[in-house]
Order: structure tokens, then sequence, then C-alpha cells
DNA sequence: GCGGACTCTCTTTTT
DNA sequence: GAGAGTCCGC
């Protein structure tokens, strides 16, 4: 693609006022963003300082930023972009005293979050089985995605208990804390521009043209955020797809990109549709048409392909997990032969958990790869643990990081002794860093006093700060014999959680030396994910691996979508939710197809370990009425069930090479000595010995 | 206060 | 099947 089409051509020259641009996947969507960006600032004369684009990731903001650069030189790098977190907490971190908060405050991840619920909810005597920590969060978060502060929240009792005075509580416990979850960002940054009229008005005032991409994906806070900042102008262009929509558990409403249209009274509103698709062969839309085609409730389109030719899709079913993985692998080498590079392929899933099975066999087949998402780098206990340590050092700390090493390692500070320390932090009103120099000089008492040589060492290390490129955070976990300590973990383990803290000391390094302030550095930590920034040096080529979610707006010359059953692909809690969470997690495998180049494989498995049951998926429902020549399908043979490892459950159907067809009744004993009931069409009840039954399973239990 | 052994629970997706 | 929470003996 070297032009610009006629409708990118319309959508990037758009003049002012509200914007909407329909883009199907892979229609050029960022293209037309750069472009439009690139406009207001060639012909309108638009200072690039005063662009706000707003992104779905951080990685799609640096993205934008580099093909801006390439377009129209170094005036793409005053444009600011970045998520709607990311922004809030730039925001925030200029105003957030008007709120009642101090402008150091620091974010609280989900991780600590839940802590906090359960101790809040443990003070109270609310045990878990009447009001669980996660219901709880749910539902705070709920109302934060609507933008409605506790006193806003409609009363929701429960078992009881009323929810938003417990979200109340937790509020105030939070800004004692001076953190602030992810949500809150969003919420307070709206607050500003709700509440407080200066700081609206400058606001306001700060940007001419507001840009957002992946709009359907956008929560009713966010698009409060948006028509408050953009509510002088109403320069607000918008792009998205409401087939791509996949975030509705985040509170995202499809309405705000199906009403767009509507929700500018008396003004005109531009509205541009690309439906032309420049990434993926014919064979592979067809697909993606006929998925998506049976979903209600949306702007009606069909991706037209521009592209020729194209492999059809196929559909490999596997035995197991085990067996998926292999057969992946032989697919992906096989294309590897045929010239694809490695980092040109993904293997696409729709729960982190299932990336265990296929790492272990690429492993085997030493094929090179990486894993995007899953447990975040920052949420790792040592990198956790060693920023705290590094945050006391550099003057950023708060109470949760003192208290997350206050025993680490062990001091002799036990629970009551946390108790103590938290309490004469608190009365001495003092910031955490600045109370352990206080400690240094010989004061506190009881368990404080334990923490004397800790907050010597911190004076002593700090003294030496100018000359440490990691800003002490290596010389601080040796002196305190952190490092040591991980040893308890088991020397493999301790190796791999060093090699964590190594990376991380470099990833300060090198942006520390980019003029970066500790408490920036800290926020980064925060809101990045790992992957999104690092591995820039990874010159070495990677199959990638990631859910679904976190493939969206990316393409591959070659996918693979991995786990296409029921119970997957819908997810269980999609089916248990009904309509509306299928609907969801169609356009879920709609993201998933079309991030598809040239070759696209499927495949499901016949039985899956989940939690260490055994499951018997049925093929998804969202593929199994395709038309073969849609998609091809290809079988794998049954495997013998041998022995009990391959878990049988009691309503499984199977086949035996003699009795033929039945129903296991029950299972007994364990192991070789495993007894399976089988009820026979044709010959009756037989108890066989597992072991040697050769029974192969034909459906799952109901 | 510590560590080991045990039980129990909870299993989607992400900023 | 992993992680968190709990209990118990030192």
């Amino acid at each position: 693609m070297f032009e610009l089409n006629h409708a990118q051509q319309q959508a990037v020259e758009a003049g002012d006022g509200p914007q909407l641009i329909l883009a199907g996947a892979g229609s050029g969507k960022t293209r037309t963003i750069v472009h439009r960006i690139g406009h207001l600032i060639a012909a309108h004369g638009t200072a690039p300082h005063r662009i706000l684009a707003v992104t779905f990731t951080n990685k799609a903001a640096a993205e934008l930023k580099g093909r801006l650069g390439d377009l129209i030189g170094d005036g793409g790098g005053g444009v600011m972009s970045g998520t709607f977190h990311a922004l809030s907490l730039r925001f925030l971190r200029r105003y957030a005293d008007a709120l009642g908060y101090p402008k150091s405050f620091q974010v609280i991840d989900s991780d600590d979050q839940r802590t906090l619920v359960k101790r809040m909810l443990k003070l109270r005597n609310i045990a878990s089985d009447r009001l669980h920590p996660a219901y709880l969060i749910g539902w705070i978060e709920h109302c934060k995605h609507a933008g409605l502060l506790p006193d806003q929240a409609e009363t929701q009792m429960w078992s009881g208990i009323d929810l938003r005075e417990l979200y109340a509580e937790y509020q105030a416990q939070l800004l004692q804390l001076e953190r602030m979850d992810f949500s809150d960002l969003i919420v307070n940054a709206v607050r500003l521009l709700r509440e407080i009229p200066d700081i609206a008005v400058a606001l306001r005032a700060r940007f001419d043209h507001v840009l957002v991409d992946e709009y359907q994906d956008t929560n009713p806070v966010q698009h409060e955020w948006l028509t408050l900042l953009c509510a002088e102008h109403h320069n607000l262009t918008v792009v998205g797809d409401d087939d791509q929509s996949i975030y509705g558990w985040r509170g995202a409403d499809v309405r705000h990109i199906l009403d767009f249209e509507h929700i500018w009274a008396g003004i005109a509103v531009g509205t541009h549709r690309l439906e032309e698709n420049y990434r993926s062969t014919p064979s592979i839309l067809k697909l993606a048409n006929a998925v998506i085609h049976d979903n209600s409730n949306r702007h009606v389109k069909t991706l037209r392909p521009t592209r020729k030719d194209g492999i059809k899709p196929e559909w490999q079913v596997c035995n197991d997990e085990y067996d998926e993985a292999r057969k992946i692998a032989r697919f992906l080498n096989a294309r590897r032969d045929q010239g694809v590079a490695w980092r040109d392929m993904a293997i696409l899933y729709r729960s982190n958990r299932q990336s265990l099975a296929l790492e272990q066999v690429l492993r085997q087949e030493d094929m090179p790869y990486q894993i995007i998402g899953g447990v975040g780098f920052f949420e790792r206990l040592e990198i956790k643990d060693a920023l705290s340590f590094w945050a006391l050092i550099n003057r950023c700390a708060d109470a949760m990081h003192l208290l997350r090493i206050v025993n680490k390692p062990k001091r002799g500070i036990g629970l009551k002794g946390q108790e103590q320390v938290a309490a004469q932090l608190g009365a001495s009103g003092m910031r955490a860093s600045d109370w352990l120099d206080f400690l240094a000089e010989g004061h506190g008492e009881g368990a404080a006093k334990k923490l004397q040589p800790l907050a010597q060492l911190i004076v002593r290390v700090r003294a030496k700060l100018d000359q440490l490129e990691d800003y002490g955070l290596m010389t601080m976990l040796e002196e305190t014999s952190y490092i040591n300590s991980l040893q308890s973990f088991g020397q493999l383990e301790a190796e791999s959680r060093l090699e964590n803290i190594r990376t991380l000391q470099s990833y300060i390094e090198i942006t520390m030396q980019e003029g970066v302030t500790p408490i920036e550095f800290m926020d980064r930590a925060a809101l990045l994910q790992s992957g999104e920034e690092d591995n820039k040096d990874a010159e070495q080529s990677q199959v990638n691996l990631m859910s679904l979610h976190r493939a969206k707006g990316l393409e591959f010359d070659t996918v693979v979508l991995a786990g296409v059953e029921d119970g997957l692909l819908p997810h269980q809690r999609a089916l248990d939710e009904g309509e509306t969470g299928i609907a969801e997690e169609r356009r879920l495998l709609y993201v998933g197809i079309t991030r598809a180049e040239n070759v696209l494989l499927l495949t499901s498995a016949r039985q899956r370990k989940i939690f260490g049951d055994m499951h018997f998926p049925l093929p998804s429902r969202f593929i199994k009425n395709i038309a073969a020549d849609t998609l091809h399908c290809k079988q794998a043979n049954t495997v013998k069930m041998t022995a009990i490892s391959h878990g049988l459950t009691v309503g499984s159907s199977v086949s035996h090479p003699s009795f033929g067809e039945g129903v296991v009744l029950e299972l007994e004993g364990s192991g070789n000595a495993t007894r399976v009931s089988v009820e026979f069409e044709r010959v009756g009840l037989k108890r066989l010995m597992l072991k040697y039954a050769a029974l192969k399973v034909k459906y799952p239990p109901k």
C-alpha cells in the first residue's frame, strides 16, 4: 500500500469537529491516524505538542511516534501520546494535590490491591464466603468504569453488607496510603476535569486535537475523560471497529462507537468507513467474515479483500494439549522452511495458562520463542521487593514499600512487629525514607529498633549514590543479604529470580541515563507491561506467544490459534454469562483470525487437562458449522487410553475394540490398579482394568 | 517468630 | 496443579 485510498484520504483531510472512523481489521487504521496527525501539522499548522493521541497500549504509542517520525521527521516527536492510564498519571502528577493527594502518590498494583481489600474485610470480620474479596473488587471496579465515586454509586447490599460503604473505606485507605489503583487514575483525572474549574480550563486548553485509537474498547469513564477534554473545541477523532470490541469485562461499551454520531447533540460528525483490507488473503477474510457474520447488534459491514490468492485456513483436531503443541511446532517449522522468519509467526490463545504446554514443546524442539504478557515482569515478587529497596534509597518509597521489605531478609520482625512498625511510622507523620533516616540516628523502639542496621545501611549507600549506575540497587540487595536469601527458593529458582533482578538493574541503568527521575521510573514500572519496552535489543528472531487480547492491533505472516474449543473459546465463563459474553468471545476469535496475513491454522484438542482435571471439550461452536470450502478440517488419530493420566471421568463416552461403544459409570482405584466400569451399548456393564482395556475416548462427559 | 506440613480454594482476558 | 492460608511444634 503506497497511496491512501479515497476513504482514508477523506478521513485524513477531514476538518475540525468530531470525526468517526470505522476501520475494519487490516484496513490501514494506524496509517490513517499517522497521516491525519501529519496533515494537521503540515496543512493546518497545528503545533505537534498540541495534538494528543490516545492509544490502547504503550507499545502502540511508541509505534505511532515511530511512524510519525518517518512521515514528518523530528516534528512527530512533539505529539503527546500514551494510554488513558499513562496520560491520566501525567495529569495527576501535576494536579493531584487539588484532590487531596500528595503529588508524590504512587500506583497500587492488582496484587497489593487484593491484599488491601482482604485485610480490610478481615478487620471487619467479614468472611470470604460471605463476601468474596474478588467480588468486592469487581463491584468497585464496576463503579469506577462508570465514573461513579462512592457517594454517587447506588447502594448495593450483599449478604447484609453495604458494598458502597466498603468502597468508601477502600478509597479512604488508599488515600491514606497515598496510592491510586489503575481505575483511580482515570477516575481522578476525570475528577480534575469535572470538579476543579481552573484545572479543567487549563487541561482543556492544552490540546487542539485529540485522536483515539481502539475506540470500541473505551468504557464510560474514559469516554467522559475524552468529552470533557474536548468540551471546548470538539476536535475529537475516534478510530475503531465494533467487531473488535473485546474488553466488555473492563467496562468497554460498544455503544460509544455505535452511537458516536448521536452523542454530539447539534454538532456535525464526520463519518468515514475503511472496509478495504490490505492485510490478509481472501481465504482468511472469508473465514473471518463467516465467523463474525453470526453476531447481531453490529454495524453490518464486510471486509473487502484487496489481495489475491491464498492458502485455505486449516483446522487441526488434536488429541490433547501436547499433541496440539507438537503439531503446531511441526507446522511452524514447515513455514520456517518456506522462508518465513520466526518473528513473523504467532501462536495465540484464549488463556495465558495455555502457554505452558506450548512452551515445553517449543523448548524440546529448540524453537526460539518469546512469551508476551503472562505474569508481568514488574509483578514478580523479587522485582517488587527489589524496587521497594530501590525506592527507599531514592527517597520515593511510601509505607507500603517499607512494610514490604521490613522483614526481608528475616530480621525477626513478625506480624506483631510489622504492626508496630506501621503504627510508629504512621504516628511519626514522616515519609518512609525520612523515618528511616530518623531510625538511623538511633531513634525508634521495639521492632523499629531492629530496623536500625537497615536504616544505617541505606544512609551509607545513599552517600555514594552518584557512583552507582543502578542507583544503589545491587549494592542494597547484596549488603542486606537479600540476594543470598533467595537461595531458600532452591538453586534453580534462586538463579532465575536473580536473573530477573539483573534485568531490572540494566533496565534501571538504561532508563536513568535518559534523565528520568526515580519517581518517573516507578511510574513506568507501574504502568508498563513487560515485553512492551524491553526486548528492543533482542535481535534474534522468535515465535510470538500471547493471549488473543494482547494480539489486538498486531499482524503476523503466520498465525496459529490454539485451543479453539467450547470452554476455552468461547470461554466457560462467557458461556455461563450467556449471549453477551458469547458474542464477545466470537469477536475475540475474529480478532485472532484477522491477525494473519498469509497462513492461518486453528487447533483444538479432544482432551485437555485444566487445573489437574481432564476435560473433553467439544469443538468451538464458532467454527463447527463453517463450510469445508472455507475451513479445511484435519483430524488426528485417536489415542489409546492406557493410563489414568489420560483422566477418564465418569460420563465419558468411550469405545472398546471388541465391546464397542459405551459410557463410563465408575472409576475405582488409582494408577495401574485403576478399574473402570463401562456400560456398553451392545454387551452391557463391564468392569475392566483401565491399564489393559485399550479404551478410546469418544465424547466428553456432559 | 519461624519453618514445615498441611489444607483449601480457585482458577479469563489487562491497565 | 499452584498459590495462599492455617496450624503446629520448635
